[in-house]
DNA sequence: TCCCATTGGTTACACTTGTAAACACATTGT
DNA sequence: ACAATGTGTTTACAAGTGTAACCAATGGGA
């Protein structure tokens, strides 16, 4: 299979989110841009960087000493695998039975409510799934 | 604050499904449950019984030896939480742009569309939020 | 040429999580 | 009275996670 199941941590999403945002970049940009929005040390950003390596989201190309990454598996997938979990675990996998504890639980704003709405109108009218 | 964030692991939620089931459960009937439906020993169930107390999750009742358990916090609110945290980590905190990834992969089901336009539909006709 | 700054790697360490064995106490049939 | 059984507690331990200090290499300026 092309695309394994990758689990990532909360810490890794952030690095992945650094990725996907932009890339490649270089380890330099990356740790400077999760110093910013995350506060961490360099070697933090670093570590991850390698894990996620290992565990084959990222890629790095070395030229010269200089090292960039760059993410090997999509944003829209991983969120995929990790929707599947959450619904699973919370709501036995279905949908439907989220959005209605949602609306139960008053949980869901006008504004959620109408682009909810939106969405599933756009549904409709292409209903190639 | 009466509902403070409670973070349950995967093997916590199973504990608590359990107890969300039917509650009050003595020791034995949840170790029991849990060997039947996780495979796990008693044990691990009483471990997990007592993390989840010292996290406010559950509360025992003592009487004369025999304890027995119930849920100190509603299935709901913990799925409500659950749901934040995921929608805030993987899709911004937005519902509507969960679904439509969701359709753009066509990840659902015709049963899932179905049922969504249901809720939709029940939620036209309550406008209670 | 030699030192400093930059870049990446190695090692570390505490905390959490999943899983359970080992232990201790109570109850009860014989 | 005692052994077997049922019930709960303590301790354990490996894997995973968040976080980072420390170390090694290397390239550029004095």
């Amino acid at each position: 299979m092309s695309i394994p199941n990758i689990n990532l941590t909360t810490a890794e999403w952030s690095v992945m989110e650094c990725l996907w945002q932009k890339s490649p970049r270089t380890g330099r940009e990356a740790t400077e841009w999760l110093k910013k929005s995350m506060g961490w040390s360099r070697s933090t950003t670093l570590t991850l960087l390698r894990r996620l390596e290992a565990k084959g989201a990222v890629a790095c190309d070395d030229q010269g000493g200089i090292k960039s990454f760059r993410p090997l598996i999509r944003r829209e997938d991983a969120a995929l695998q990790e929707t599947e979990d959450f619904l699973d675990r919370v709501y036995k996998g279905s949908l439907s039975l989220m959005i209605s504890s949602l609306t139960k639980k008053q949980a869901l704003s006008q504004q959620e409510i109408a682009e909810l709405h939106e969405v599933l109108r756009e549904m409709e009218a292409n209903p190639d799934d």
